[in-house]
RNA sequence: GGCCCCAUCGUCUAGCGGUCUAGGACACUAGGUUCUCAUCCUAGAAACCUGGGUUCGAGUCCCAGUGGGGUCACCA
């Protein structure tokens, strides 16, 4: 049975990169009837975020992946399990004990020291570092590269296992873990392809099967580079926020870096499940767009009906908006709308007077708003006003939108004035018929 | 810089040696519907990085160059 993860570290808010990292590792086990595994990798408690391990879960659920065993890897270091692990190492000769102050990348800026002073200095105490043994070959077939992977040892660092704290690296903990979890396929970011070397060392040393291991692509900037966490909203969280609806975003994030053979691109969960399979994998770094995002967006909002959509845009109506006229302004904007958040732009008028700016009128103005005034005020058929008058259609409903609205681009007028109501409504055109 | 990965329209991609005058989608342009904007419909422009091979034949295979990305922490 096949058995996938998604190990997330609990530092900060999930990305999209990180959401479609566990999209594709529930796929791969699901679309088999396997089981997916959450596994939070909080070896670093010096970087865990406060809460970003409920929220990872939160997100989860909210796009319908649920796992079927979920483990936490500072548990797991306190049981002394990876300790153990290095300690093994040593006893066989694979590791080496080293007590020097730990080297900082950021200011340092990179080694080029692949052999670390210590390997042969027989220390009984400080950190455990791998002893990468040289002139060997160590290589593996990536599923979604779909090809074989090999580096030459003596290009390989002696690599930290554990940390002088007793916690283990990455490096240690994702090997053992792999494997004490029964893992059989391993879907990670393409940012660990430089240290898979380390891993199948570790695999080896320890005697361990390796498992089926794939590195995604990483998803690019439309600027240039990987997708930064500064750069736009790329967070789960921000796009949510910014009125993206879950089925959307994860239908986008879907097709970066798969595709299905017959071109198809509207997916549910349970249907990329479905056509899902390792052979639909991108090789090279997509660039994250936004304007398709934006499709997708409005195709699963015309998609929803009515009730759906008001619950979705609880979050995004002007504060203490009547639920009913909420309800009747749905069937009016979703048509014209991109996100959620487009509620207020596309309908705020309808909830709040806004600021008109009188040079936008047409020359006409003054006749076509008093003439409207009159009709509403009867009750009357604007357009057989239009008709009577012999006015131009579109300057006259033009004229009448930019008085009620303070806009060029509304809804239909006419409906606009329904949900609107007489009296506000003629409150409105007064101002400019005086 | 060392090591590793990648390379089809602006973007996401189909293509797995002949059916490619390279297909689809987003975006874009034009037209239609329309009270604006959208939705919807129709049409259009738009790509195989370069150079060598292999082959009767290459977008498809091989090599090099170039370009892009990643990584080089007691962070993941």
């Amino acid at each position: 049975m096949i058995r996938t993860r998604f190990a997330p570290s609990p530092t900060g808010a999930l990305h999209i990169g990180g959401l479609r990292t566990a999209l594709y590792s529930f796929a791969l086990a699901k679309h088999d009837k396997g089981e997916f595994i959450l596994r939070i990798e909080d070896t670093d408690i010096k970087r865990e975020v406060e809460g970003s391990k409920e929220r990872i879960k939160e997100i989860l659920k909210l796009f319908g992946m649920d796992w079927d065993g979920y483990f936490v890897q500072s548990d797991r270091a306190r049981e002394g399990i990876y300790k153990k692990a290095a300690e093994a190492l040593v006893e066989a000769g694979h590791a080496f004990y080293c007590d020097c102050k730990p080297r900082n990348a950021k200011e340092e800026g990179y080694s080029k020291e692949l052999r670390d002073p210590c390997r042969d200095a027989k220390k009984k105490e400080g950190a455990i570092k791998l002893m990468v043994p040289d002139g060997e070959h160590v290589g593996f077939r990536d599923f979604v590269l779909d090809k074989e992977v090999t580096w030459e040892t003596s290009t390989v660092a002696d690599t930290t296992l554990l940390k002088s704290d007793g916690f283990p690296t990455y490096h240690l903990a994702v090997v053992v873990d792999d494997h004490d979890m029964d893992i059989t396929h391993v879907l990670r970011g393409h940012d660990w392809m430089p240290s898979t070397p380390v891993h199948l060392l570790v695999y080896k040393c320890l005697g361990y099967e390796k498992p089926e291991i794939g590195h995604l692509t990483d998803i690019l900037d439309p600027e240039g580079g990987k997708l930064s966490k500064r750069k736009g909203s790329t967070s789960v969280d921000g796009l949510l926020k910014e009125g993206y609806l879950p089925e959307a975003v994860l239908n986008f994030i879907m097709l970066l870096g798969w595709a299905p053979k017959d071109n198809r691109e509207l997916f549910s969960l349970e249907e990329f499940v479905k056509a899902f399979d390792h052979k639909g994998f991108q090789k090279s770094n997509p660039v994250f767009n936004k304007e398709k995002l934006d499709w997708f967006n409005g195709e699963y909002i015309r998609q929803k009906s009515d009730p759906e959509l008001l619950e979705a845009f609880k979050p995004f109506i002007p504060e203490g908006a009547d639920a009913e006229k909420v309800k009747k302004v749905i069937p009016l904007i979703k048509d014209r709308i991109k996100t959620l958040a487009d509620f207020k732009t596309m309908a705020g008028f309808l909830f709040e007077v806004k600021t008109v700016d009188p040079t936008q009128f047409g020359e006409n103005h003054k006749i076509h708003l008093q003439k409207a005034a009159q009709a509403i005020a009867g009750s009357s058929d604007l357009m057989k006003v239009v008709e009577e008058n012999k006015f131009k259609t579109g300057d006259f409903f033009m004229d009448l939108r930019i008085a009620i609205a303070g806009s060029r681009v509304t809804p239909p007028i006419t409906d606009s004035i329904a949900i609107l109501g007489k009296e506000e409504t003629l409150a409105r055109l007064k101002k400019f018929t005086d």
